[in-house]
DNA sequence: CATGAATGAGTTTTCATTCAT
DNA sequence: TATGAATGAAAACTCATTCAT
């Protein structure tokens, strides 16, 4: 039991838990009881170091998004061309990491409380603007309407998402990426 | 004094009451008493006629299908043609009833509730189902990956919903319309 | 068990119960749930009918102030010359009603209280212009500083009102009223 | 590394924070926490110093009644005449050091608390005797009902410190002075 | 000596649900 | 049919206090 220190693993435990806790429950209400006894604390800890249920949240979905983020960067390193770049983000979408079935799903539902909570929505946009960058880079030089094609993409990897979230059962995950892929390259071939 | 008949009034008001409460807190939490309330009846009374908060909120998703369902019937019988049926479907799915605010919100907080409700999942699957068969039958004879087709549109749809629904100043309804539509003939002009 | 129009009776009798509760336990320190069990009732009846502690407690602040005013008209009724009229409000300060030990020590600390809480502090500002308005009516026509004469007398009032709170034993009612007097009258005499 | 002797100066630094943040929050209700914050310590420390919270508001309220008896104390020695020695006592109550907000509006506080803690009335008895005694002691020679002489002089003080604390606006603290001295007059007047 | 870590016990507050009329 | 009354159960959050280092 080390003594010093234990703020970051503490409130490391405490997000992770909350993905899981969210991901199994399949809803945000989720009590702060169940999450920190599934980090192996107290209720009152995980007060201390997170001030509110709220903030403890915003951290979960932060932490989606920073590895969402960290593993699209990943993928464009090893990006040749524009439409390179393209597959990247839509692999990187679905990706192992993102797509555990609890980050998934945790994901899903901090994305529909962007509704209700400013700061949800704050990193919300975030993503969004992120997303469509990378996604309008690649198609800038590929079709004559980039940004039809980024909302295209967009919309369509969002719903891919979602129904991969809520049938797991009907896709592979690798097919998931075809059926987005196929339509980036539809998109391409008609660009000219 | 006891007036007849009351039992489908009520239910009905109180099924209306509880998408719009939703639609405007943009989310699920909202109490009994808030429905009530808006329904112009007592929350004790909204117990009487639906048993539970559970139940209401069932008839609510199955009132927003209904609609949904009714919306794309109609659209169907102008469809001349195979491409004429999807896009009834792509329409009516953002069309005005379907597409009020409070509706388009309530129902995707429905549909993502089917994670951790079995009653709404089988909801969900009903018109899952349906509309994969709508598209299906649209696109068989246009391309020859009917199944691939239609759940992409299916998912774009749901992409291009969602996002309408986080960022309603985004994109105009017609643009929405537009850009699936675009999709469709995408896959079409390809589907040979 | 009446149905309707409890929610004055409820209302009253968390009040009444709340002054002897804080009388007894001698601080503010008291859980609605030991307020609302001395009621008779659920703590959540208590939230429901006052929607928070808080408003309970200034609920009852009020109430003592209420019963004081009152008692002080009927006195003041009675008074036939100016010195009556000081009379009258030193002898209602101490009076039976205000003066029950629950209702003094209780009203002693929400006195207190003021200092911490806006609600309690407009509420004693309203006492403290009574209280100063009636001596004041009084004092005019006997002494040449009728202001000083009132701020000592209320000091007085106040400072004796304490002292009973806290060593009731150590003098009779009628004897702190008496001291009261005994200063009132020596205020007079000089005050020519 | 361990520094002797540190224990009087920790002790004082906790006390004078209770003060303070008594004083400044305008209730009894801080929290360990943010005393030994202000303190510049661990609240730990200061259950290791106090053994717990209650025994170190005792300690504030002791720390506050030696200040007060030393100022009166001092002032006792510069008196000429009984007369001297009853203005002494006036002025040492509302004179600097016990009347800096922070220290009155604590004391005040610690002196309600009397009816909830034995400890603290147990000092606060202490409190009262001794003025009592200063008071008597000068009115003796001076007036033919010392006892009643001193009981009023007494209340008012009171009176007058719980005015000036929740209302420190409103008179100055030298005109708060010269009022009690007023009535002390008043009743060596009328004494003989 | 000193503190970050940790928690149990409690407090306010909310809410779905039941019941008597 | 309709509702005000009523509550049990639970949730977020707080805080004095203990402990290991």
């Amino acid at each position: 039991m080390p003594k010093l220190g234990m703020e970051p693993i503490r409130r490391d435990a405490l997000v992770k838990a909350a993905i899981v806790e969210i991901g199994e429950a399949g809803t945000l209400d989720v009590t702060v009881s169940q999450i920190a006894r599934r980090a192996g604390m107290s209720s009152a800890l995980a007060h201390h170091y997170f001030g509110s249920k709220e903030e403890m949240l915003v951290a979960a979905m932060r932490h989606i998004l920073t590895l969402f983020g960290a593993e699209v960067r990943g993928a464009l390193i090893m990006a040749r061309d524009p439409a390179g770049r393209i597959e990247a983000v839509v692999r990187a979408s679905f990706a192992s990491q993102n797509f555990r079935p609890a980050t998934a799903a945790s994901w899903l539902h901090f994305y529909l409380q962007a509704q209700s909570s400013d700061k949800t929505r704050r990193l919300l946009t975030v993503y969004h603007r992120r997303l469509r960058s990378n996604l309008m880079v690649g198609f800038r030089p590929l079709v004559s309407d980039p940004e039809a094609a980024s909302e295209t993409i967009g919309a369509l990897i969002d719903g891919v998402y979602l129904r991969q979230v809520l049938r797991p059962e009907a896709m592979s995950n690798a097919a998931a990426i075809e059926l987005v892929l196929a339509a980036v390259h539809r998109l391409i071939r008609e660009g000219s």
